[in-house]
DNA sequence: ACTTGGCACTCTGGGTGCCGGAGTGCCAAG
DNA sequence: CTTGGCACTCCGGCACCCAGAGTGCCAAGT
């Protein structure tokens, strides 16, 4: 079914599309060099990419525009990813190593992503799941509030404010200190629980009921509660054609400000080095569905660019998959 | 100049043109039934208030719109402060006292007022300079590179890593923390250089320049540095009337991207218990000219709304000001 | 000295009709 | 299977007109 001139057919109506957001005719498509035919021929061709769904047009009369099923081909099948130029790749590596710690990282790269792109750049926050606690500390902010922060090898930082039921002594405070960050202390995050669930039946009784607090916390701070957080950049480029949302901007807006939903569209980027592309309908996020989503997974957590469906694709997946490297790289050791 | 009734002839057209988003004609001025004048008469009014430069109509024969000038007067001798309701305010403390630590506080109150108000909100996390330190400590998260971590009364926690020149001892680690935390601790933060400049000199040799090197790193991130982070909530809003913003949304997101403009435009709100508004042209920040800016203090940081110029002032002004107070009694004690 | 009704004027916005151009689908010939 | 030709459709821009809204001004009224 699938003949050779026909996908080149519809390689040329998304590239053609993506270039000039115009719905693409079969004039324009025959005039391309490697294509020796006529239009006459194209519209033939036109007309079968059509019964199969992958381009529709506006309206009679109009050029063809690529559907969701047409972009998903072309990216499967007739897209060969952009290499990044060597001046670019030295632009991410000279942009990202000044970086002075976690936060700046991850502010880096998002802003980094969203000029690469143009588009609408996201950045997760390294996960907890497979680091391992560096350091616990316990501060007695009052008499009856404790600061537990948990400083684990990638560098970041978890801190919650405990409230107890009755005072606290200064030596019982560096007591929990002392008790807590024997037992985790190099403790991977998986173990966690295991390291710390007995801890309040061993130690002294005068402290016991403090310390099931300060457990439970930790607990919920590193296990039920990973907290993952995103930032993203470059919302400005929403607007940049206003034809790609002509009323549908809101609600776009609205599903940016959901971490839940941008962690859900990155987090199923599963591997390492592979490049996840979701595509219009593709997404079931209410209010995403006419924006691509290009993911991929640093190793500790996603990275990914949305804008509207007629996006570059080879371009931004090549812009991804860089960015995803190296904060890979700067991230793991 | 102004009389009573021409003031009333504004205050109709900045209330008739916030609410329906159209050109205020005569007519609808003279049904607001305190004014018991004619048409005719309402022009004459509103010919002087052009003159003077509060009003102006968008082209001959249609109604008159306030301009930035008209704005400024309404909201300074116009407009009254709308009370917040009893359930309003009922909401918004149970809104926020669910607030588990300092992030969940400003997270929460900047949702909650973009709700209210129905504008782009900002919420500025508590600034260090009236802080004390409360606890320091230092961990070393490979040979070379330790992590140094501040906490302060208010729960707030900066962290930095700083890389050394040469490989560091357990013993040393132990020793820096002990002397960074005799001298810092329970420190105000105004007062911190003067009591971290001699340390260097004062401490074991070997420890001399590991030290002097820290000490940098604190005065860069408390002083220095007083990363001022911002928050913010509600972007989908500005495209509620498209109206307001035809093609100038671009640069506004653009701006909102720049913490550093919104720390400008929180910053000058100086007292607390004052609300500031920053009406069109007076923003000096490029882009947000067509904007306004209600924004208050909470004492240690600011909070604040961003809207058409054409926005309902007194609802916003309540508003501001009412989470402006509970999120400085929240973060005060 | 203000207020008011009347009146002529201006401008916008929507509706209609018309045309050129772009692009198509189909057909018959190569 | 490809191609040129041809009739057809539809959009977009343009001109035009008209009703409606709102104004400014003037002269009369209080």
């Amino acid at each position: 079914m699938l003949e050779e001139r026909r996908l080149d057919v519809l390689r040329a109506i998304v590239e053609g599309f993506v270039l000039t957001n115009e719905p693409v005719g079969s004039r324009a498509v025959a005039e391309r060099r490697q294509l020796r035919v006529s239009p006459a021929t194209v519209r033939n061709d036109m007309a079968a990419l059509e019964e199969e769904g992958y381009i529709v047009q506006p309206h009679t009369s109009a050029g063809r525009v690529p559907t969701d099923k047409g972009y998903r081909l072309f990216v499967d099948r007739l897209s060969t990813v952009k290499p990044m130029s060597v001046a670019e790749r030295k632009a991410i590596e000279t942009f990202l190593e000044g970086a002075v710690d976690l936060d700046d990282v991850v502010r880096r790269s998002v802003r980094l992503l969203a000029q690469l792109t143009r588009q609408v750049a996201v950045v997760q926050y390294p996960t907890l799941s497979r680091a391992e606690v560096r350091h616990v500390e316990v501060v007695a902010m009052t008499a009856t509030r404790l600061l537990l922060v948990l400083i684990t090898d990638r560098g970041r930082v978890e801190q919650r404010v405990v409230e107890l039921s009755e005072p606290i002594a200064d030596d019982d405070v560096s007591d929990l200190r002392r008790i807590l960050g024997g037992a985790l202390h190099g403790c991977r995050l998986v173990d966690v629980p295991a390291a710390v669930s007995e801890l309040p039946d061993t130690c002294a009784p005068h402290l016991r009921r403090m310390l099931s607090g300060l457990v439970a916390v930790v607990l919920e701070v590193l296990v039920e509660r990973p907290e993952e957080r995103v930032i993203l950049a470059g919302t400005a480029n929403l607007t940049r054609s206003t034809l790609d949302f002509p009323h549908t901007l809101r609600p776009v807006l609205e599903a940016l400000e959901e971490q839940v939903v941008l962690l859900r569209l990155l987090g199923s980027s599963n591997e390492p080095d592979t490049v996840t592309v979701r595509i219009g309908a593709e997404n079931d996020v209410e209010g995403l569905q006419t924006t691509s989503i290009v993911s991929a997974d640093y190793g500790f957590g996603g990275v990914g660019v949305l804008g509207p469906t007629r996006m570059d694709y080879p371009a931004n997946i090549a812009a991804v998959r860089a960015v995803a490297r190296y904060v890979g790289e700067l991230l793991g050791p």
